[in-house]
DNA sequence: CTGTTATTAAACCATATGGTTCAAGAACCG
DNA sequence: CGGTTCTTGAACCATATGGTTTAATAACAG
């Protein structure tokens, strides 16, 4: 039952093959056989997986001829790094109780 | 069929109730029972997410006589953010395209 | 018009996900 | 010991996910 945007972008990230075809988009635009080419999956397979970045609002669609072109929508991954930027002081906390540890260690021999 | 870390790591993250864990947890440790009590889901349903978050790696257990006592390890996270950080430069892109349209607007009235 | 190309739609399948309920297992309380 | 508490396990259910294959649709090439 995802619902919120964050569960969206979270969800798109979740899939290798939708964060490669992020990866590819960052090098510009891209139709949806250029996006699946890479995958060892059907085409229509591929096609899911766009529609998945598209719900997220990751990737914006815009219908040329036969060809749907994609560009990346990078937007929402901010809102998924403020996010993740929350918890940077734990991760780094880590660390530093790391440091103080080995500097006891150090002074107290 | 998830596989690679940070498969595991967005995964996780997709879901609202798991990322509150995440957030109870950087104020310390909570054993399964705190981490349930807010969310309107049965006690078995959140030991659930907590599983998938000791999956991705984002949550330790240490039992403690009948409690198991969770605590946070960020460390995951900021393989997540780093991966995200790639696309910074996309976002500020964009603000920088609009800028310039403003700034060539207001030279050519 | 005909054929090829790019894409979606539909039907189907196996497995995962998120949830429930009820039973079972330890550990503490008295 | 007996009862309560914290937690998992198991069975079950509905729906989502990721994949397939086979049409169907639409646009371009000749």
């Amino acid at each position: 039952m995802v619902q919120e945007p964050l569960d969206h972008v979270f969800h798109a990230l979740s899939h290798p093959a939708r964060r490669a075809m992020l990866a590819t988009l960052t090098l510009g635009e891209r139709n949806i056989g250029e996006l699946a080419a890479p995958h060892a999956m059907s085409f229509a397979a591929a096609s899911k997986h766009v529609r998945v970045l598209e719900g997220a609002g990751l990737v914006a669609r815009r219908v040329e001829g036969r060809n749907h072109v994609c560009a990346l929508q990078a937007e929402p991954l901010s809102k998924a790094e403020a996010w993740l930027s929350f918890f940077e002081g734990f991760w780094n906390r880590k660390l530093d109780a790391l440091k103080a540890v080995l500097k006891a260690r150090k002074e107290t021999p």
